[in-house]
RNA sequence: GGCGGGUUGCCCGAGCGGCCAAUGGGAGCGGACUGUAAAUCCGUCGGCUUUGCCUUCCCAGGUUCGAAUCCUGGACCCGCCA
């Protein structure tokens, strides 16, 4: 079902996957790697403890490359985070040293994953501030930034967004040169010929490519992918809750799981083809299975399975994915694996009781639980929920507001698990010595 | 600078001294249906120690047995004239 794509296919495959928004001469490039592997990079910065879906997108377009045959190189931005890529919003907080140097890690050990760094094009794991750092001011301002036209850095809109507002910093200026030479340090050290990245990095990219042309005086090439958007407008990649992290300390298998899961019927295409490594059949049969059954949803849930996976492995997959059809009423609450209970409910919202809540064996009346878990905003709206019919323990809709669940009740002698309406979810314990 | 209109619950918008926690629509939420969807229908939509009590109608005072509704002052918004 898997097939992956020949040296010379990949630009066609990333075009018929729409994953290319701008990009150099796509004709040489084109030619550039049907000639052979190629050498490629994609930075990261580190401006947060995780990558996120933004960034996976990035990440699997590289992979795809490295699949192809290509070599990777994965920058990982340990000087460009200390700086900051300027935003329209304004000028950014500094963050630690000690802090991005920590994120640092934390991202490398999370690209690792994703590539391959065994055999002929194995991939390779940079950090910008191995260069940068010892880079002098003079050095920097005669060598590198003779080569940038400050007319044509104002150009960009974001520094420009900013000069109309409330001004920029020099610092932030900046930022574009030091990307830029992060590409000339790859081409003169790897060879490499090729930037990926989001179309939002485009004018920093092509800054690179022109910095490669005047120093090197040969042409690279460069690659942007769409800024993907939804179909019902929201932003890409945000739960109601906040960011789609892929760290799993930060947003939990069973989360990320469900959130592919609910993506909506008219994304399904593109998330298919950004994010999936299925062949074009497979893909297209699984668009297909979404126009004609809709209700069966396999798109989404092919999604959600390879996608799951390829983040957080098989067995959280599979966790995952249990944890969500127990939860959703289609398997057993009580035949659910303790561990994955608490997973599950460990990401939803949840209160532990302290043992003097339980009298004689109750626990407090479900308005109050159905409250404190924030399941609903306040009591009131509890009663209302539990009058409607909306309110159910254990998968058993709540009768009256002011009954209480036994101890007996709980799972696994732990969890009362509380649901409100179809899909919101929160879990009752009570705490023990060790919590 | 002068004259007039406005500010109501998440949003829009009724209300013009008691029957107002405040009509109606939208959003949200729940139920039915379904696909953990859309559309549709029904219900619900300030809080609480809930047959009652508390806090809300821009803010601060005042009149009154009683005010979102009247008066005074202030803030902000919008028209028209200069």
């Amino acid at each position: 079902m898997r097939e992956d794509v020949a040296v010379s296919d990949i630009i066609d495959d990333l075009s018929w996957r729409g994953l290319i928004a701008h990009s150099t001469d796509l004709d040489a490039l084109r030619a550039a790697t049907s000639a052979g592997p190629i050498t490629l990079y994609c930075g990261f910065d580190p401006t947060a403890p995780s990558l996120h879906l933004g960034n996976l997108v990035q990440i699997l377009t590289v992979r795809r490359f490295q699949r192809a045959g290509h070599r990777p190189l994965a920058l990982v931005g340990g000087s460009t985070g200390l700086i900051g890529d300027p935003k329209m919003s304004g000028e950014r907080t500094l963050n630690p040293v000690d802090l991005v140097h920590e994120w640092v890690e934390r991202i490398r050990g999370q690209l690792a994953p994703f590539f391959d760094f065994e055999g002929d094009n194995a991939a390779v794991m940079v950090n910008n501030y191995d260069w940068t750092a010892d880079v002098s001011v003079l050095e920097f301002l005669r060598d590198i930034g003779k080569h940038f036209s400050v007319n044509r850095m104002l150009d960009r809109e974001a520094v420009a967004a900013r000069l109309a507002a409330g001004g920029i910093s020099f610092t932030e200026f900046s930022y574009q040169i030091l990307q830029s030479f992060d590409y000339l340090r790859l081409h003169q050290q790897y060879g490499c010929v090729l930037q990926t990245g989001g179309s939002d990095q485009w004018g920093n990219i092509t800054a690179g490519v022109d910095l490669v042309r005047r120093v090197e005086a040969t042409s690279v090439h460069a690659l942007a992918t769409p800024l993907l958007t939804k179909a019902d407008g929201g932003k890409f990649g945000k739960t109601e809750t906040g960011t789609v992290w892929l760290d799993p300390a930060m947003l939990s298998p069973y989360a990320f799981f469900q959130f592919c899961l609910n993506v909506d019927d008219r994304d399904v295409p593109t998330w298919l083809r950004t994010f999936s490594f299925a062949d074009r059949a497979t893909i297209e049969s699984r668009e297909e299975a979404t126009r004609d059954r809709p209700a069966a949803r396999e798109a989404q849930r092919f999604i959600a399975r390879e996608l799951t996976a390829l983040v957080h492995g098989e067995g959280e997959r599979d966790a995952a994915e249990a944890a969500g059809r127990a939860l959703f009423g289609q398997g057993d609450l009580s035949g659910l694996p303790a561990a994955t209970l608490t997973a599950a409910l460990s990401e939803a919202p949840h209160v532990i009781l302290d043992p003097a809540d339980v009298v004689d064996g109750l626990l407090p009346p479900y308005d109050e639980l159905l409250a404190r878990t924030g399941l609903v905003a306040s009591k009131a709206a509890a009663r209302r929920t539990v009058d409607e019919g909306g309110a159910y323990a254990n998968n058993v809709r709540v009768a009256d507001p002011g009954d209480r669940a036994s101890t007996s009740d709980l799972h696994h002698g732990t969890w009362l698990v509380l649901r409100r309406g179809k899909k919101s979810f929160a879990g009752v314990r009570i705490a023990t010595d060790e919590s």
